[in-house]
DNA sequence: CAGCCTCATTGAAACGTTTCAATTAGTTTC
DNA sequence: GAAACTAATTGAAACGTTTCAATGAGGCTG
């Protein structure tokens, strides 16, 4: 029953234990210079005896190396951006980074915590999908030798690195299909408007609509989220005949999701012949919604993949050049617009 | 376009700058000791001109203090886990504190891994959703001084605490609630078996069934996934119709999402009129799929969240004895369960 | 056996903070 | 005007590593 009781050990206890210096304990451990099987065996069996830990806060003290990566998204909550972690930590994995995740919310405030404490931390790279419009604070953190890439937003005038998708061609896919399939008076679902996604994807949409001449009806949110979407929704299907949409592009497929709950629940119109409605990101559920959601996929793995190894190259380069990647997104059909 | 170019400025840099001694820029940071107001406007002032950024490993070394927690869940993917890392997040802010989150995707390795990675980095305390049986590694951790709180998982003969709800109860509220519903030949989706989450569920609904005499049919998956749950409901739908369940319980929602999908898909069997479904943690989805799923719930969020409470109010305390915090589910009817 | 390798090990200086005892300057008290 | 306080500031010692030049012990060579 002897508990080893916050025992603190460190290297100097375990050099002692094993007869050796210090700075043999730290080669042993870190392969850093040849040392004799004997040793190697003898100061193992120490660390192991004691129960060492590494103190990773000394080690990168000394080192000034990190190995790790801060990555900031809107929304972990949302499928989309769980897939962009999920490709960025498997990137990470693969390269031997650990990878620090921040939740902002879509609140430059909480961003700017995170940026914080991540430039504390002295992360290696910065994966940001910004909240707010002014990039400055992370051209400056760039600037100082950190280096930052956008993911899911693109850098516009600041110099700054991106990987991204084309919401403007998504908005555009999403109401062409629409347009085909018969629709005459669409309408845009989504907000806020600040971010570039949401007002890209709406500005594709439109843009597309002026070419059949046909009006875009824009309704705004302030959250891209299943609540979001059915309290809107319960407005909209309440609206008289005249000014109600017949086809809704959401701009993402929370707020889709949400949409037809409040449809299903508050209207008896039918999906898609009363009201066709198409989504954003194409997540998993899309497929097993009530009625079938057709979406427009972005390749959020890749995103995130891309948006870690990009980073390492660049930093590894040494390179100055900004690099933009762009990937398209892609139309999936379902039930919940007319298939043409 | 003065590019202050990686000059890295430490304390000593903004105390020259200042014109006063590295101990009096600490203590402006940390406002650990009275400080004139003009020097602070003084430090201050030079901070913000050259930049000065903490570093948290010199802090942290120091001072000992490291102000994280580390959370290892099964799948971020999951939106249960992603809501109990939601709920322990918020907790974790109110508290001043950062959370690291590690996926460890039910692999003890992995898992094992982030335990060492959050050793090293001397967190405060760790929250763990454990991937295997043997939790002595564990029991080591907190021996030596890391409080460990287990989430989602009991804590079995080993000396830990943990937060729950209540697994074998919910099972049985399933089994109940679609023998009240006439099913005559119900089934169990799940696993792996190894997960203690998977097979209370399990029991509990073999103990209801066998309580009215009925044999609970297991179908045992490899994953917790969709696409487990489609590929084992494209058996399960091709069996003969004597071998075919009535009705099927899902270890989670996921796993039934999928089984829908494939119901409809390689079917033209109808729920719940020939086949009912429920799942098993009420996900935001579980209202929104094409038969609306009726669930078992649990409270993900305040899981998390009660998680962080409980695992800083021992630690403050200083407490020994280990506390079981169990919560109960809750049945939620929808569609896919012929309502009674 | 002097000189020169090679191989393994060592010792000590840094890394950027926090912290605490010590110092200085200014103010009050008797 | 000495003594006793208070308030603000300082200097230096840690914290646990990494890293690098220096040391020592053999073994070879000529």
């Amino acid at each position: 029953m002897k508990e080893g009781r916050l025992a603190k050990v460190s290297m100097r206890e375990v050099a002692a234990h094993a007869g050796v210096s210090v700075g043999t304990v730290s080669h042993v451990i870190n392969r850093s210079q040849k040392v004799s099987e004997d040793t190697i065996a003898k100061v193992s069996r120490s660390i192991d005896v004691l129960g060492f830990v590494r103190n990773a806060a000394a080690r990168q003290l000394r080192s000034g190396r990190s190995s790790s990566l801060g990555l900031v998204v809107l929304d972990t909550a949302n499928p989309f951006f769980a897939s962009v972690a999920h490709g960025a930590r498997e990137a990470c994995d693969a390269a031997g980074l650990s990878l620090l995740i921040g939740d902002s919310g879509t609140e430059v405030a909480r961003e700017s915590k995170y940026l914080d404490l991540f430039a504390e931390q002295r992360v290696n790279g910065l994966l940001v999908t910004p909240s707010g419009a002014d990039l400055s604070k992370l051209e400056g953190i760039a600037s100082r030798g950190t280096p930052v890439m956008l993911v899911d937003r693109e850098a516009g005038g600041y110099s700054l690195s991106s990987v991204t998708v084309d919401n403007a061609a998504g908005g555009r896919m999403a109401l062409d299909h629409l347009i085909a399939g018969g629709c005459a008076k669409p309408a845009f679902v989504g907000g806020p408007f600040t971010l570039p996604q949401v007002s890209d994807r709406a500005r594709g949409a439109r843009e597309r609509a002026a070419e059949s001449d046909l009006d875009l009806a824009v309704f705004e949110t302030d959250e891209l989220t299943i609540l979001a979407g059915r309290s809107i929704g319960e407005h909209i299907v309440s609206l008289p005949e005249e000014e109600r949409p017949d086809a809704v592009f959401c701009a993402n497929d929370l707020l889709a999701v949400g949409f037809m709950q409040a449809v299903i629940m508050f209207s008896a119109l039918r999906i898609p012949e009363d009201l066709a409605l198409i989504g954003y990101d194409d997540i998993d559920y899309a497929f097993s919604t009530i009625v079938p959601l057709t979406s427009i996929r972005q390749p959020a793995d890749l995103l995130g993949r891309t948006a870690v190894e990009s980073l390492l190259a660049e930093n590894e380069s040494g390179e100055q050049a900004h690099r933009d990647e762009k990937f398209t997104p892609e139309l999936v059909v379902r039930q919940s617009t007319k298939d043409v």
